[in-house]
DNA sequence: ACGAGGATGATAGCCATTCTCATCTAGCTC
DNA sequence: GAGCTAGATGAGAATGGCTATCATCCTCGT
């Protein structure tokens, strides 16, 4: 058996080949990787690419459709991993999945959640100027009166999607 | 072996014994349970109590502890069924349990929640008029752009409880 | 080229939740 | 009250999303 023989013999695409992000988000992610000494491989780089060309928040398995070269325990390491990072973000509801998002800090594109409660799909919305400003208010309160720390906050609007009502 | 002996030998509480919820919150529920013929019984009651006294979401576990009695499948099945009658409500967080809680419409006590993004842990907090009002606004757009029905919103305050951080 | 530590991926394991089913109970009719 | 029926209970098994494991591979600095 030759050393070409070894391993993975169906591999068709070249060692470089697969999506490509955007010079920016890179750069962004690049730097915080670098914190935590974690290198931006291939298949990170794609696994981001899938989540940059989305509309919204996908699962595990969206993702793998999305990109079948991905293994599945991969995809769930590298989305804890990049969570901690804060690279992504994981949108909890009701439904079988977890959703994953990119950070809104590296699109810059703040928004929030259209939330079905049947089947748990997930849009996004842009909240308005007096809607934020409330929000921000409420936290300060929150802070006063609590112990919690506030890093974030998420508003959902929940019901049900076209296709479960 | 007689009667009296046949099975749960060890049980000490008489047969009407347990919590009780008071009467207007017990109608409400009653009539919820009656459009699916449905019936409020003992533990379904002591299920309902605990939640009630409880001052922030519960988890199951917590609702086994506080009332011992209760079995975990009956929780379960209980809690599921209940909250498809619209009696609790489910609150998702990252954490590893799901928490419960009574629905709003039931106790008239509109507020959100402050969920540590470590432990999981809830507090409940009040929205302004303000925040509230806006919230309307964006559902009202919404519903006019999308598909979606909206029956409700959350608005989540993440951060580190004292705890936690 | 080479060595070392991070990354990968198939698989096994974990555990919150749901399902199953034998048993029990509440509410009905007589 | 006795008997009946459909709903409710609860212990345990099954399910399934997610995580841990570990042998192998890859990337980067030397």
């Amino acid at each position: 058996m030759t050393a070409t023989q070894r391993g993975r013999p169906d591999r068709v695409l070249a060692r470089d080949d697969g999506p490509r992000i955007d010079t920016e988000l890179r750069e962004r992610v690049l730097a915080r990787l670098a914190h935590s000494d974690q290198r931006l491989t291939r298949h990170r780089e794609r696994l981001i690419a899938v989540l940059a060309d989305a509309v919204k928040p996908l699962t595990i398995p969206e993702i793998g459709d999305a990109d079948p070269e991905l293994a599945v325990s991969s995809i769930y390491r590298n989305l804890t991993r990049l969570e901690e990072l804060g690279v992504v973000h994981r949108v909890v509801t009701a439904g079988d999945f977890a959703h994953y998002e990119l950070a809104e800090d590296l699109t810059e594109h703040h928004h929030h959640h259209i939330v079905c409660s049947n089947c748990g799909a997930v849009e996004d919305f842009e909240a308005s100027m007096k809607l934020e400003e409330a929000v921000r208010e409420a936290c300060r309160r929150v802070v006063r009166r609590t112990g919690f720390r506030i890093d974030r906050h998420v508003i959902d609007l929940i019901g049900l999607c076209a296709d479960c009502s």
